[in-house]
RNA sequence: GGGCGUUUAGCUCAGUCCGGUUAGAGCGCUUCCCUUACAAGGAAGAAGUCGGCGGUUCGAAUCCGUCAACGCCCA
């Protein structure tokens, strides 16, 4: 073994060999309890980012302590085609050779998407492989594979007969950059500062006008009426009679209407029903004629009259201007108010009308709210369950029509002979009404129709196979919670309308990982760490370490890179501290399971007694999914109690032959399930080092560590005080590495026992048990009952003991003080349980028997 | 406008759901030690009125109310 633990040097060997061992595969324990998780599938031409790496490493830690649980554990990777941003990639890289999709034409253009997809779409996957993430590749799936897709038409057609899927004329979000229809929450809102611009609609018989006011003064191109609420004083008289619509000339009405806000601007509301998702509304309760004023292109349209051909912006301030110049323009005021904007291109979204595939959701949310409600599906942490709730109950149908190439077709057909539309499972060739041509529908689905279905068609559905029929519904659904809206609450919706079941039972959701500057990474602001290079700077199992050691339940982490090299320090110690149990002492052949000694000496008993406790624990809170306390439990019992105390305890028997081969069990054993433990967290070195301490099987199989009970030895918390007193005294003498006397007045003194050689050789001193004649030139140390005397005589002088002793009286005044305080408090005493009061009383006795004595000590040292 | 999160050591964060230990970790800092697994280490230590105020309680970092600052989501 090498001297010093070389991540790189260990991980780039057992990938492969786990792989193709098929450890990953759930038949590894074709007999276990099935257990799964289905990825959340990256973008196919994406890299592997922070986020995926968090994401991965609990997924991955969860799967592999379940697959060594003996669970049928099954982890299904895949990716996703995710429709507008990779057809954006592509045609970035298409627009730096200067051409557009329309050069290609549609099937050359997808057809260039597949040929990028396979050349840079394997990238992330073999990212993943790099950190280790224990995926069964051979169940890999994509979103637009054949069986997928077959999936999601399955779900069109029969949401569309069951009502649930239509097609409707109804405003959209239209990003003119991307040239579709976009989703509600592909739609970012920000607050920007624009204009309220004032305009006054003259009444068509002569007598006066009415004002309103716009952020948006284009759009009164399209305005076909103006709406007031029904119950504004100002306006009753206005209601029922026209106004001339400047620029246009065209008479158009005043309504009442209750949608009107009567507080904002000056009560009364242009309508342009074409270009707002509330003048629709308006506009179809008033009958009031939508036109279209602003083209796809965000541009005015030929209804425009004379602006017709201008950029949308353009136009805002030529109208504005015209509007001014006839003199109906009135103030022009300052207002910040909330501009929609493309979540992939930023661009200014433009709300217009537009004939666009829907779905229907009220009906899919209904048993989607109740199955959190009663359980079926839990949240961790809890409290985003009430974000989902508000989400779902507020939602407006989900536009799933996108104007993209890049995607799976939506199978409707259009007769231009009967005007028939035909949604089918199958491709049609002709009306089956007319027989006359059709033309199919040229739109795709939205990305995330295909995400809804993730966690069944994964396993084979529409078909009743034996993996849907062994692995759906899924365990848990690990994600970060910005993609609740987007993917979570469109699964349940989906999975529980097609399956009948929830589609997992826990839904794990996690922090965002953020730049050292607590931002959110981003290309943008250029603050993005790239996991790979940590992985080749310090490992892929530091990373991990460190990533699962910030992930406390649901908080960001904001990105430290000082954790990683820290973990990769851990990784160092472990590595030695296996490297001297199987160089040093020889220990090999470890049993992969059993083998803890029965009745063993009192320091192995110790350690045997907290690796019980340690493993209960660790089960606790990783069920839990509480991975920053599990890992905190585990590192600090490796690195505190089995290096730092155990280890060195072991020293002490091991010269021995007689006495080393219960220490050198029990250090094996302890030091295996210590790799079990830590293996679901850092595989790699876990892997390698079990290779030298056990040398048979693989620890990615071995099963989980399931050590007996053991009492806990007497005496070991007088020890481990005692050599913490010496140390101390040691260190505030400044007395280096001094030979020192002990002498020990212990209540029963025959009973000192086995912890006196311990005290000798971690101490570094020479204990012997009985009080000195006098006390007097000796240092003090107290643990529990048993009181420690140093001869001071040759070593320093007595006085230069009373500065320490002094602080160490002041250190158990102050504890007495706090325990008396609260034993001096009737209620305490009445009301606090018993064992907490009577627990209160031993610390009480303790320091004040401790204190005696050193004040004592303090008297005849002469101080 | 509504909701959520955060505020704890010099820095970055746990701990708060479920009240009770002398409030923890990593990094940094101070002192000592190259003790044959590890100097990427060991030992000892300094360092926190747990954001403010009020309340509940025998007891509050933890529960309730309120205010402030910062961040996020929704409208």
């Amino acid at each position: 073994m090498k001297p010093t633990y070389e991540p790189q040097d260990i991980e780039s060997r057992w990938y492969p060999l786990w792989e193709s061992s098929g450890a990953f595969r759930p038949e590894t324990n074709p007999d276990g309890e099935p257990f799964t998780i289905v990825i959340p599938p990256p973008n196919v031409t994406g890299v592997l980012h922070m986020g995926h790496a968090l994401d991965g490493s609990m997924q991955d830690a969860i799967i592999r302590r379940k697959r060594m649980q003996g669970y049928r554990a099954l982890w299904l990777p895949g990716m996703d085609h995710a429709g507008i941003a990779t057809q954006n990639v592509v045609e970035r890289e298409l627009a730096k050779e200067g051409m557009t999709r329309h050069d290609l034409g549609r099937e050359g253009f997808v057809e260039q998407v597949w040929q990028w997809k396979a050349s840079s779409g394997g990238l992330i996957t073999k990212q993943m492989r790099a950190m280790g993430f224990s995926c069964d590749w051979t169940r890999e799936r994509f979103t637009l594979d054949d069986g997928l897709s077959r999936a999601v038409r399955e779900v069109f057609v029969t949401l569309y007969e069951e009502g649930l899927v239509y097609r409707g004329n109804r405003i959209i979000n239209w990003c003119p950059r991307c040239h579709t229809a976009i989703s509600d929450i592909e739609v970012e809102h920000h607050e920007e500062l624009g204009t309220l611009t004032h305009i006054r609609y003259p009444f068509t018989d002569g007598n006066g006008s009415i004002e309103v006011a716009t952020t948006r003064p284009e759009t009164m191109l399209g305005d076909t009426g103006v709406a007031v609420h029904p119950d504004d004083s100002r306006y009753v008289d206005a209601i029922g009679r026209t106004v001339r619509l400047p620029l246009m000339d065209r008479e158009i009405p005043v309504v009442a209407d209750d949608a009107v806000e009567m507080d904002f601007g000056t009560g009364a509301v242009k309508v342009t029903p074409a270009h707002d998702p509330l003048d629709f509304e308006i506009g179809q309760r008033h009958d009031l004629e939508p036109i279209q004023v602003i083209d796809t292109d965000a541009k005015i349209t030929a209804a425009g009259g004379r602006f017709a051909g201008m950029d949308r912006f353009d136009a805002r301030a030529a109208v504005s201007i015209a509007l001014s110049d006839l003199g109906v323009r009135g103030e022009v005021e300052e207002h910040t108010h909330s501009v929609g904007h493309c979540s992939r291109c930023k661009s200014a979204i433009e709300p217009m009308l537009s004939l666009q595939w829907f779905v229907k959701v009220q009906p899919l949310v209904i048993p989607a709210i109740a199955a959190v409600k009663n359980g079926d599906n839990r949240f961790v942490p809890q409290r985003w369950e009430n974000n989902y709730f508000h989400w779902m109950e507020n939602l407006r149908d989900w536009t799933i029509s996108r104007q993209l190439w890049w995607g799976h077709r939506i199978p409707a057909w259009y007769c231009d002979d009967c005007d028939e539309v035909i949604v089918s499972r199958t491709d049609v060739s002709e009306c089956p009404h007319c027989h006359g041509q059709v033309r199919a529908d040229e739109d795709v689905l939205d990305t995330w129709f295909s995400s809804a279905l993730w966690p069944f068609s994964t396993l084979g559905w529409p078909d009743r196979t034996d993996d849907l029929a062994t692995y759906y519904p899924t365990q848990v659904l690990v994600t970060g919670y910005d993609i609740i809206y987007f993917w979570v609450a469109r699964m349940m919706k989906m999975g529980i309308h097609f399956t009948d079941q929830v589609p997992f039972t826990e839904t794990l959701i996690h922090g965002l990982v953020r730049a050292e500057d607590g931002r959110k990474m981003s290309k943008s602001l250029n603050n993005s760490v790239d996991p790979l290079e940590l992985v080749d700077k310090y490992g892929a199992d530091p990373l991990r370490l460190s990533l699962l050691q910030a992930a406390a339940q649901g908080q960001d982490i904001p990105f430290t890179e000082e954790w990683v090299d820290a973990a990769r320090r851990f990784g160092n110690k472990l590595w030695n501290a296996l490297r001297f149990a199987v160089e040093h002492v020889g220990i090999t052949n470890v049993p992969a399971a059993g083998g803890y000694p029965g009745d063993p000496p009192p320091p192995e008993q110790w350690i045997l007694s907290r690796l019980a406790t340690v493993v209960s624990e660790y089960d606790g809170l990783f069920e839990d999914y509480k991975f920053s306390d599990a890992v905190a439990l585990i590192y600090n019992f490796a690195w505190s109690e089995v290096f730092d105390w155990y280890l060195e305890m072991a020293k002490v028997p091991l010269r021995e032959e007689a006495r080393a081969a219960v220490t050198k069990q029990t250090l094996g054993v302890v030091l295996r399930d210590l790799l079990k433990l830590f293996h679901p967290i850092i595989p790699f070195v876990t892997e390698e080092l079990w290779a030298e301490l056990v040398g048979e099987g693989m620890l990615i199989t071995a099963t989980w560590p399931e050590p007996p009970g053991y009492a806990v030895p007497e005496g070991i918390e007088t020890l481990q005080d005692l050599v913490v007193g010496v140390r101390r005294f040691r260190a505030e003498h400044n007395l280096g590495a001094k030979h020192l006397d002990l002498l020990l007045e212990v209540p029963d003194g025959a009973a000192a026992g086995w912890w006196l050689e311990q005290l000798g050789s971690l101490g570094r001193v020479a204990p012997r048990v009985g009080a000195p004649d006098s006390t007097a030139g000796h240092g003090r140390l107290a643990a529990g009952d048993v009181h420690g005397f140093i001869p001071l005589e040759g070593l320093i002088d007595p006085e230069a003991e009373c500065p320490r002793l002094q602080k160490v009286i002041a250190e158990a005044e102050g504890l007495l003080a706090a325990t008396q305080a609260k034993l001096a408090n009737d209620n305490f005493v009445e009301r606090a349980p018993a064992a907490v009061v009577a627990k209160e009383r031993d610390k009480a006795a303790e320091f004040t028997a401790t204190l005696e004595r050193l004040r004592g000590q303090l008297e005849q040292l002469g101080c």
